[in-house]
DNA sequence: CCATTACTTGGCATTTTCGCCAAGTAATGG
DNA sequence: CCATTACTTGGCGAAAATGCCAAGTAATGG
């Protein structure tokens, strides 16, 4: 039954699905940031936090710039600080007000 | 670092990212149905779906109330269609514009 | 060049999720 | 009552996701 385009979108869904990919896309809301940043915000490995960073940027949530020998991260979807503050208001129970 | 408040969104994001649960999800925002109609539309056993719809009424996407021996399960989030409309409009490449 | 920094990728063990079957519960009809 | 329908729940093997370590690549500085 799930046709493509449903499976496109749950992996575009999937892509915000983990704590430490959720904390990243509220943290490049704010603006961008390189991996090494992003590494102290989640605690993880670098490895660990590189592959996440690979998943949003596949599914279109994320873009990346390499400035030296740093990548800085950027949002690639305008969508997405509308997105998490719909998110976060459905989980503090008020129903969401921008979407 | 993940916060109490980040798993619960996780939890609520991840109540979306599967295959069954979109199609479910969409097929919602359209009217209510019983659970044997969304059994037909997925595909796979009814308790695998008795499950899914489980995760979705504890994320607060979805409610349901009992008629005679079925169980008519219907959006308990005014957000999810624009929620995914968006989800749709970011899998097709295009900019989302309702969000 | 060579060492160092900043990342990415491969590999693999651990954890989580998924989905079927079997069994249990609740409403309806005869 | 008893059978049937419509679900839910428990259990468990199979599949997918996660995260660390080790190794590889690219830019910079000396």
């Amino acid at each position: 039954m799930a046709s493509l385009t449903t499976q496109l979108q749950v992996e575009i869904i999937k892509a915000l699905a983990h704590p430490a990919r959720l904390e990243i896309a509220q943290a490049l809301s704010k603006g961008e940031r390189c991996v090494s940043d992003l590494v102290e915000l989640v605690g993880s490995d670098m490895s660990t936090v590189s592959k996440h960073l690979r998943l949003m940027r596949e599914a279109g949530w994320i873009d990346c710039e390499k400035k030296g020998q740093q990548v800085f991260y950027h949002l690639g979807c305008d969508c997405l600080p509308t997105f998490l503050d719909c998110i976060a208001a459905i989980g503090q129970g008020g129903t969401c007000s921008d979407c």
